[in-house]
RNA sequence: GCUGCUGUAGCUCAGUGGUAGAGCGCGUCAUUGGUAAUGACGAGGUCGAGAGUUCAAUUCUCUCUAGCAGCACCA
C-alpha cells in the first residue's frame, strides 16, 4: 500500500502521492481554498467522488461550482437522494426506486407505504422541510461496494421489492455500490456524489409537483409517485429559473391562442380545433408557403378520400397494428327507429384515415409506372384522425384531427440516399425560414414490426448515410439515434423543435418503407422490363399544421413575423374628422395585399395604442388631422416606442417589403 | 389509458350548507382626445353533467365528463 502513484493536474504539473490518497487530500495539499471549493474529481475524464481513493497513475482535475454543468449534475443527483431519504424518514415503509437528475432538477419515484394514499402536493412542504434538515445536518455521503447477494438480501429484509428486483437483474459479478448518508440511510447508486449533504444549498431547491410514473416506464407495471423538484447551486439560480418558468407560461400557445382569438377547443369536439378567422390566416400563409416549397422541389399535390373500406386498412396493416387509434365507421344507413339499435352489428366497416400513405400508394398504382417516372413525389395536405389516448391531448400540439404536410416519394433503391439528403436540405431551409433551430434523431426498429431484419438493416443505414451526406450527423444538429422508437413499418428520421418550456416536439420526419409497397403490391417496370418494388419514403416538414402553428406561437411569444401576423396593421384615428382619411389609408394598404383594419372607434389614442399593442398588432398607423392634411401616417411598430412620420407611399413600400415571406425575399 | 390536481359571468379569479361577487371585456350616454387604460350608468351566471346525503347542495359524498402536470403512447 506504500506504492507511489503519479497524479497529473490540468496545468500540466504532476506530483507523486501514496496510492490510496483521495482527491480531497490532494486539494487540501494544494490549498485550503480549493479544499473547500472542490466538489468532485474528474479522473481520466470520468467524474468521481472526491473521497474515492486513487489507486493508479491518473490525470486529475478538481471540479468546483465554476464547472457549472458538472456541479449541477452532482447537486441534482444529491438532491434526489436527499428527497428519497426525507420521504422515508417522514413515512417509514415507503419504498424507493430511482431518482435521477433532469435538465432543471431531479425527481425520485417512490411507492407510498401500504394503506397510505399516494403522496400529493400537500405533502411537499413537509418533505422540503425534512430535506433542509438533512442538508443542514451535513451528513457525509460514503461510497461502499457490496456483493450482489448481500445487497439483494438487504433490500428484501427492508421490504424494498423494487430495489431488490433491480439488483437481481444487474449483471453477475459487477461491483455494486451503495452510498450511505451518515450511518442511517443508504441507496444503491453508481454515483458519483458530493462529499456530504451540506455541500447542497438548502435554499436552492424547490419541490414542484407530483405525478404518476410507471415502474420501469412500462404501463403494465405498478404506478409509483414521482416527486419532481428543481435544484440549483444557489438561491439566485433557483429564482432565475422560477422566473423563466413564469415567463414561459406567458408564451403558452393555448393562452395566446385565446388572447389573440386564433382558435378554440371545446369538449363536444375534444381534440379537434376550431380555427377562428385570425388563426386560420396563419394556416393559409403556411399552406401557401409549403406549396411554393414543394412546387419548387418537384412534388405533385393530390387530395385523397377521408374514409376508406376496412379491407383497405387490413391490407395496409393499419387494421392489425394501428386499429386502437382509428375511428371506425359502419358502412350502413343508421336506423331511424327510436328504440331500434342504431346499427345492426354486422355492418361492413370503414375507417377514417389516420394516415395518408395507403391512399398515395393507390394513386401510384393507377396505370403502369416506369423507372423513368421515379422518383415520383406525391404531396397532400392530408387531414387525418387518430383516436389518441385522452391523457395525451395537448392544445394544438397533440390533437385528434390534424392536417399533415404529407408526401410520399416512390423511388428506386439507389435513389433513396439522395432523396433523403435532398429532403434534409429542404427541411433545413424551411426551419431556417421560420427561425427555428432543431435537432435530428434517427428512430431505430421497434420490437413490434413488419419486415425482415435485412430490410431494417438497409433502411436504417440509408437514413444514417443521407444525414451524413447532408453534413447533419453531428452535435450542431442535435444528432442522436433512438433505439426502439421507429414506426412499425420503417425507421424514422425525426426533426424536433422545442416549445416555450423546453419540451421538444417532433415535427418533421422521413421514413424509408419497404413494407407498404409490398403489402399493397405497388410496382414499376425497370430497365430490364421486369416489375420491381419501389421504395416509399414517408415525409413531412411541418409534421402537422396544428402542431407547427402551436410551436410558432410559442417561439415568437405571439409576436409572429409580419408575413404570418393575422392582422398586419391597424389604422387608428385620433379624431373622428380623420375617419375618411383613415379609411383611405386602410383601403390603399388592403389593395396592396396588407391585412389591415381601421379603428375608427370613439376612443382616446392612448387607449387604442395600448389595446393594439397588447393585441400584438405589428404596425399601428396613427392618423389625426395633421396626417390627413399632409397625406402622411405616424407609424408605430410593435416593441418600439418611437414613431416614424412617413408619407402614405413610403409606409406602403415599407410594409410590403417587411410583409414578404422569407422564401420570396430577394 | 394511469396517478394527482382543477372546473363559479366572454376572460382572470374571489366566495358560501339557506340558489352568488370583483376587475377586465361587452352595451348605452357624455367626452373629439396626439402614442400603453376618459367618466357615469347598465346588461350578463341551471356555480361542468348526473346521482346521493340533507328541511335545504354551487358548497358535503359518489360516478361521469372536460381541462392542467407528469407517465405511457405519438405528428
Amino acid at each position: 500500500m506504500t506504492d507511489q502513484i503519479k497524479i497529473t493536474l490540468p496545468d500540466g504539473s504532476s506530483r507523486e502521492v501514496a496510492s490510496g490518497t483521495t482527491p480531497a487530500q490532494i486539494a487540501a495539499d494544494i490549498g485550503p481554498g480549493l479544499a473547500k471549493a472542490a466538489l468532485a474529481a474528474r479522473i481520466d475524464g470520468e467524474i468521481r467522488d472526491i473521497m474515492r481513493p486513487l489507486e493508479v497513475d491518473t490525470e486529475l482535475a478538481l471540479i468546483t461550482s465554476r464547472d457549472e454543468e458538472e456541479a449541477l449534475e452532482l447537486a441534482r443527483h444529491d438532491y434526489a437522494h436527499v428527497l428519497a431519504e426525507a420521504v422515508q424518514a417522514l413515512w417509514p415503509g415507503t419504498q424507493i426506486t430511482f431518482g435521477p437528475s433532469t435538465d432543471d432538477g431531479f425527481y425520485y419515484d417512490v411507492m407510498a407505504p401500504k394503506g397510505r394514499e399516494p403522496f400529493s402536493m400537500d405533502d411537499l412542504p413537509a418533505i422540503e422541510e425534512k430535506m433542509r434538515e438533512i442538508i443542514k445536518a451535513d451528513k457525509p455521503l460514503r461510497r461502499e461496494a457490496w456483493s450482489r447477494a448481500d445487497l439483494i438480501a438487504k433490500w428484501e429484509s427492508d421490504g424494498e421489492k423494487f430495489k431488490s428486483e433491480w439488483a437481481a437483474e444487474l449483471p453477475e459479478g459487477e461491483e455494486l455500490t451503495v452510498y450511505w448518508s451518515g450511518d442511517d440511510w443508504m441507496d444503491m447508486c453508481r454515483g458519483p456524489h458530493l462529499a456530504s449533504t451540506g455541500k447542497l444549498d438548502p435554499k436552492a431547491f424547490k419541490l414542484m409537483r407530483v405525478a404518476g410514473a410507471y415502474w420501469r416506464g412500462d404501463q403494465r407495471n405498478e404506478q409509483l409517485t414521482r416527486i419532481y423538484g428543481t435544484g440549483w447551486l444557489n438561491k439566485k439560480q433557483l429564482n432565475a429559473h422560477l422566473h423563466r418558468l413564469e415567463e414561459a407560461a406567458k408564451r403558452d400557445h393555448r393562452k395566446l391562442g385565446q388572447e389573440m382569438d386564433l382558435f378554440h377547443l371545446q369538449y363536444e369536439a375534444h381534440g379537434s380545433v376550431f380555427w377562428h378567422p385570425q388563426g386560420f390566416v396563419i394556416w393559409r400563409e403556411l399552406e401557401a408557403y409549403m406549396r411554393r416549397a414543394i412546387d419548387g422541389a418537384g412534388y405533385q399535390e393530390v387530395k385523397t378520400p377521408q374514409i376508406m373500406d376496412a379491407k383497405q386498412w387490413e391490407q395496409s396493416g393499419h387494421w392489425g397494428k394501428y386499429r386502437e387509434n382509428m375511428f371506425v365507421v359502419p358502412d350502413e344507413v343508421p336506423s331511424v327507429e327510436d328504440d331500434a339499435p342504431l346499427v345492426t352489428g354486422d355492418a361492413d366497416m370503414m375507417a377514417i384515415k389516420p394516415m395518408n400513405c395507403p391512399a398515395h400508394v393507390l394513386i401510384f398504382k393507377q396505370g403502369i409506372k416506369s423507372y423513368r417516372d421515379l422518383p415520383l413525389r406525391i404531396y397532400e395536405n392530408g387531414c387525418c384522425h387518430r383516436n389518441e389516448p385522452h391523457g395525451a391531448l395537448h392544445g394544438l400540439m397533440r390533437v385528434r384531427q390534424f392536417t399533415q404536410d404529407d408526401a410520399h416519394i416512390f423511388c428506386r433503391e439507389d435513389q433513396i440516399v439522395e432523396e433523403v439528403r435532398k429532403f434534409c436540405e429542404l427541411a433545413d431551409r424551411v426551419y431556417n425560414d421560420f427561425g427555428f433551430t432543431y435537432s435530428v434523431k434517427l428512430a431505430l426498429r421497434p420490437d413490434e414490426r413488419y419486415g425482415s431484419d435485412e430490410d431494417w438493416d438497409k433502411a436504417e443505414e440509408e437514413l444514417r448515410q443521407a444525414v451524413i451526406d447532408a453534413g447533419m450527423a453531428n452535435e450542431e444538429y442535435g444528432w442522436e439515434e433512438l433505439p426502439g422508437e421507429g414506426a412499425f413499418y420503417a425507421p424514422k428520421l425525426e426533426w424536433h423543435l422545442t416549445d416555450a418550456i423546453g419540451r421538444t416536439w417532433q415535427v418533421g420526419t422521413i421514413q424509408s418503407d419497404r413494407v407498404l409497397p409490398e403489402r399493397l403490391d405497388a410496382s414499376y417496370i425497370a430497365e430490364d422490363g421486369e416489375r420491381h418494388r419501389p421504395i416509399m419514403l414517408h415525409r413531412a416538414i411541418f409534421g402537422s399544421y396544428e402542431r407547427f402553428i402551436g410551436i410558432l406561437i410559442e417561439h415568437y411569444a405571439g409576436k409572429l413575423p409580419l408575413w404570418l401576423a393575422p392582422t398586419q396593421a391597424v389604422v387608428a384615428t385620433i379624431v373622428t374628422d380623420a375617419n375618411d382619411y383613415a379609411e383611405k389609408v386602410a383601403e390603399r394598404l388592403r389593395a396592396e395585399g396588407i391585412r389591415v383594419e381601421a379603428d375608427l372607434r370613439n376612443e382616446k389614442i392612448n387607449y387604442k395604442v395600448r389595446e393594439h399593442s397588447v393585441g400584438k398588432i405589428p404596425n399601428i398607423l396613427v392618423v389625426g388631422m395633421r396626417e390627413a392634411e399632409e397625406g402622411k401616417v405616424a407609424l408605430r411598430q410593435l416593441g418600439q416606442k418611437e414613431q416614424q412620420f412617413l408619407t402614405l407611399d413610403e409606409a406602403v413600400t415599407l410594409l410590403i417589403e417587411e410583409a414578404r415571406a422569407p422564401d420570396l425575399k430577394g
